[in-house]
DNA sequence: CTTGGCACTCTGTCCGTGCGAGTGCCAGCC
DNA sequence: GGCTGGCACTCGCACGGACAGAGTGCCAAG
């Protein structure tokens, strides 16, 4: 129907509106704005059922109306377009990125990059340990019966573990432990590694026994587990910007979810590369931020994804420039960490 | 005199006061509140006093007073007892650092600590690398002409590098390589690093002098370069919790202070071990902090500082509770890093 | 030097009013 | 059947005056 289009087509214009000007959209307005061929007693008309229908509210009688989550939610899936970075966009996307000296310097890079880019708060996710593989592994003596274990996975990820043997043990050992579980770990994948203990422990010469023991299985405990997986956070100071407009109440629950790094985390494992996932603001689980909206997605190679990235801020935001950017962000860095 | 001891009995008291309910406090209220054994009209005469010196201010004809940075300094440097922490507090700090299964784990838990103790938002740097020593340097090769080094420091920080040679490299050279890098770094401290590497390549034998060269260039110039130090930053929230009324503006610029590391670190330089350093207000050279305060100490063994932490707030804070819970946490953390 | 009293000066708040924006509804038109 | 112009109605908000309260500075007396 010509109709539905319509009122569709009306919905859009509302989102566009308020996300540029924040402030209610009426019906004179929009007709201005807007080639809708229609007067603003139509646009009246559509603008209640709209309502009727949840996708918009009026903060009170007689202001404009103001999206609600339901229809952002409809605008996100079909009304909005992929809207292509600008060259001076990608430009800076590559010469931010490039350069970038380690795993930390790109993660630190593409979060400040995202921030700019969507002057939102961007939020990076360390390469998930479990899906990587074991490229090396180093052992350090610090003390009498105190080893320092370091793990280089192919992702560039560099790990560090303190162990504390029970016995007190010497320079071959050292070695002979060092060869022993890069012989036995190399090209595993971190997820796997619990598997190899068993062979491990056969083979190791029986003087070493407790020694290999006691550090494999501390290995398997810390990096296995993907508790102890990382965020870096950045451009904070962009919640601040519209604050009071944004934000109903204060920043406060949101600045304490990002710290929180588990609830982010937890939203974070369910991207994956190929979509970007929005959640929108009752959708997020999480009460701190009901208030805002997130858009992600995983980044890696195809065939395999290393962890996610993405952007939050007020349920108000540029939907389609956020999801630009954050998806062509996540290319890129998934190119870069793929390749190295 | 007598007098002037009252006139600063005063201005302690207006500092507490203040401090504590965060309203202009007048001369009747102080009279009622504290035991000065006069009467408000003679507190008005002091009050007078105090704030043609310059010690307080007030917001307008009719509010009570309000300190002015100068007068905080001057109950910073005179007028505040060392607040001993509660053995509840020394617990805490026992409780949450132990435990802490590397140097990420021990700073993260360390920011969070802070940040719990004193309510504000706490940073603290991490162990400044020019100042510790090579542990052990390990060569991972990744590509056929693309190495990555990992330098282990004697404080359990771990740093890598990508290094791309200049020619192809087989394993046997990699192994040269690391023999070559640990002879001539292990037990050096980072400062000096670049004074063996002329020594370094006169021992190379002549097909890896290229090599050594360019990897030993590399670390050389990534590492000293004091320009990567890192920061944790934790507690954001805090900022958010008296906003309004704490910081006039926006809390924005003190977001962005915070992120553009830099500014931090600067600060972060200045401080050492055995006095806990505070800048409040207009003190702080960075105009995006001349509304709030910092309270920073050194970190680290008796002779060797490590780096620097503290907290940032507004310059309405207890300043007593927070130098000492800064300097508690220091010392705590130092003794920690000295030992593994 | 301290104290009580007093006049004065502000700010924050409350209330009443007017204005403007925006709506919903209705009757007429295509 | 859908669109349009007109119109009455409802609120929120900004403006302005009145008022109470807090706090001060000053002065004369103890």
């Amino acid at each position: 129907m010509a109709h539905d289009e319509r009122r569709l087509e009306v919905l859009r214009a509302i989102v566009q509106d308020f996300v540029s000007t924040n402030d209610p959209v009426g019906s004179k307005a929009l007709a201005e704005r807007h080639d809708l061929g229609v007067s603003p007693a139509t646009i009246r008309n559509d603008m209640a059922v709209l309502e009727e229908q949840g996708y918009i509210t009026q903060p009170h009688t007689s202001a404009g109306r103001v999206p609600t989550d339901k229809g952002y939610r409809l605008f996100v899936d079909r009304l909005s377009a992929v809207k292509p970075l600008s060259s001076a966009e990608r430009r800076a996307i590559e010469r931010f990125l490039d350069g970038a000296v380690d795993l930390h310097d790109v993660l630190g890079r593409t979060v400040r990059l995202l921030a700019q880019l969507t002057r939102q708060v961007a939020v990076v996710q360390y390469p998930t340990l479990s899906r990587s593989a074991v490229r090396h592994l180093e052992v350090v003596q610090v003390a009498a019966s105190r080893l320092l274990v370091v793990l280089i996975t192919d992702t560039g990820r560099v790990e560090q573990r303190v162990v504390d043997s029970p016995v007190e043990v010497d320079a071959g050992a050292v070695a002979d432990l060092r060869a022993l579980l890069n012989q036995a770990f190399a090209g595993v994948k971190l997820a796997e590694a619990g598997d190899k203990v068993p062979d491990l422990l056969d083979t190791a010469p029986a003087h070493l026994r407790g020694l290999v023991a006691t550090v494999s299985t501390t290995l398997v405990e810390t990096l296995v587990e993907p508790s102890e997986d990382r965020l870096v956070i950045g451009g904070t100071a962009n919640l601040a910007r519209g604050s009071a407009l944004d934000f109903p109440g204060t920043m406060r629950p949101i600045l304490e979810a990002l710290e929180e790094q588990v609830v982010v985390l937890r939203l974070m494992s369910e991207v994956d590369a190929s979509t970007v996932l929005v959640r929108i603001g009752e959708e997020n689980a999480h009460e701190a931020l009901s208030g805002a909206s997130l858009v992600t997605v995983g980044y890696g190679s195809a065939d395999r994804s290393l962890g996610g990235l993405g952007v939050v801020g007020p349920t108000r935001m540029d939907y389609p420039g956020n999801m630009a950017a954050v998806r062509a962000v996540a290319r890129y860095v998934g190119h870069l960490l793929a390749e190295s």
